[in-house]
DNA sequence: TAGAGTTGCGAAAACGTTTTCGTGTTAAGA
DNA sequence: TCTTAACACGAAAACGTTTTCGCAACTCTA
């Protein structure tokens, strides 16, 4: 087993300075052709490869950006890091992934692992206990030493950074809007309890949607999930409620739901009151997953195009990091963008 | 915007040498009471931490672990690198990911971009080009610059490393004896050409479950599919090849599905035959994700136990890297583990 | 042949740590 | 008062790079 080979090595072996060593491997003119060739010969030999490390520590920057998300297993998330994967690698930066689990302090203790000089900059969702908390100082402390940030999705603005959204309430309302179009009269909207940042939103597009179109909203129709139900564990209290629902308002004819759980679990349970999908209900999903597409039948959904979320967040931040290496003048405002990614509905056989 | 503080800055703030300040952060008793607690109130006041790229550097290993899938956007690798995750960060170490999007040449990529210094060592499922190409010079390589792998899932025999997998043969055999005791006559595969590892052990254990109790297999009820029609864009043309299948056995009462998207068709285009499930037709998926627990009817399925899968590797990865340290003994054969983690059997309403 | 210019290379600093070793000062013991 | 030990701290090396600067040894040119 032979160590990495260094440049002081190769010095030693050819009986040269390790700058000549250097110069030569990247092809200085100050060296002769024929010691930059021998070194090149034998560096190649020896599979010489300047250790990534150390170049950090000299150039100061990793080359390396940090995600922070709340969970990986989740489809619209990993699509997003594949997205920012992309654009990261075609960039010449690698990905450095931390999970928060939802929890305040695996957030933070994250964000101060990856401060440390391990990465140039992060990518990052909000956890929802953070949201709760609505304790950001881990956020303004990073920014602060300089380190920028770019948040996708779930964000929030009293922190100075680029964003990425979806628009949440512009995509609900036409989705409802699709289902008032489609003939629905009675609209019910399963969703989270508002503390949940994109729930409220979502509802409060299912809101103006109605309005728009004149419909008084019900809030008997108004369905808010306890967050904590999203496991699997609970799937069956999930249900339950949903059924409630469908037996207190026995006209429902649409269903908007903020999720694919949520949608699927409607569906379900209509089917099994003896529903008949899409004729005597109409359902819609936001998130575009792997549910939407392969369950039976195919659920009309929400896209989000996480992948183009990732992408763009990739490239605000690797665009800040490589413009601070030109522009000294620390002084300047810092001027941030907040990019809206459009959604768009992808008909299925859940509508007519 | 205050630029991350350093011990040199601190040192020169207050008058005293490097040295000093360092031994003093590390409450070292060379330093006198007076002296340490001056440095380390003002260090706490900086917020002062240590820069993890010089340690890196001085410690020659990074803490961080590289990991390269094939994809993320799948729920078997998520719940591998969650519990990757989960055991390195309670163990002190990073995760950084790859993705090899299948291709041999991003996977080289990739770990030629890690393996110089970024990382102490791998966690990796081959990318299934490689897999065909047969050509593992990068693993090889690797391996013998004294970085360790951890392979799993998608392993080759011939490098030696550490491995980690579900016993594919095992668990299908069980799935196929099930449905078999179930009272299936006529049970057929839906799996992937020889050529996917995987795709091939499982075919092995259906055949080696009907030769157990006695059944001739039919080739007529093996249907194997073109692995690139995994893609959503195929997916009426995996539907046509299932439908083909159930056209032409008409007494077809069992399915074995490598996988959850062929179980969720079959269950999809045998409904469409008019069959019923379970009574006329059990399906059994291999892979235990989100369509299996959520479609309807929910589907039986043999869980690979992600998350344990990942721990376990990470565990392996770890105690070899930390082993390494004490042991200098360079000549000592390295003896490499494989642990298999159990498959089980999920029962829901795809089976009787 | 002296002066100037070119060529080819090495020394050293810097990035931010930790740690070993050395050293000056003070206190204690004889 | 002299020796020794304890105490408190600093200098420097090392990790592996890149880059600036300096400096010999040439090659021209006049």
């Amino acid at each position: 087993m032979k160590r990495k080979i260094t440049l002081k090595q190769i010095a030693k072996e050819l009986d040269v300075s390790i700058s000549t060593v250097s110069k030569a491997l990247r092809n200085s003119i100050e060296i002769s052709e024929d010691t930059r060739q021998k070194i090149q010969a034998f560096a190649k030999l020896y599979n010489y490869r300047p250790n990534n490390i150390a170049l950090s520590l000299k150039n100061r920057k990793t080359k390396t950006i940090g995600i922070i998300i709340p969970e990986i297993v989740h489809h619209f998330f990993s699509k997003v890091i594949t997205g920012i994967e992309l654009v990261a690698n075609n960039r010449g930066y690698n990905v450095i992934v931390g999970l928060s689990n939802e929890s305040f302090d695996k957030e933070v203790i994250n964000i101060q692992m990856l401060a440390n000089g391990s990465i140039d900059g992060f990518i990052l969702s909000i956890a929802k206990e953070t949201l709760q908390h609505q304790d950001y100082h881990h956020f303004t402390e990073t920014i602060n030493q300089g380190m920028p940030i770019v948040m996708f999705d779930r964000v929030v603005n009293e922190i100075p950074c680029d964003k990425v959204i979806v628009d949440d309430v512009k995509g609900s309302r036409q989705a409802v809007e699709k289902l008032i179009n489609n003939g629905c009269k009675n609209i019910a909207i399963v969703t989270t309890k508002d503390y949940v940042s994109v729930g409220k939103l979502r509802t409060q597009g299912y809101l103006e949607a109605l309005e728009d179109h004149k419909i008084n909203a019900k809030s008997s129709l108004i369905l808010k999930i306890e967050d904590k139900l999203m496991s699997d564990d609970h799937i069956d209290k999930l249900e339950n409620e949903v059924e409630q629902l469908f037996e207190s308002n026995k006209d429902i004819d649409g269903v908007f739901a903020v999720n694919e759980l949520y949608a699927v679990t409607a569906i379900k349970v209509a089917r099994k009151l003896g529903l008949k999908i899409p004729n005597d209900l109409q359902v819609i999903s936001f998130s575009d997953g792997v549910l939407s597409r392969h369950s039976t039948p195919s659920i009309t959904a929400i896209s989000q195009h996480g992948q183009a979320i990732g992408e763009k967040a990739a490239n605000l931040l690797i665009n800040r990091l490589e413009a601070e290496e030109v522009d000294y003048d620390d002084e300047t405002e810092e001027v941030y963008e907040t990019v809206v990614i459009e959604t768009n509905l992808i008909e299925r056989e859940s509508t007519k």
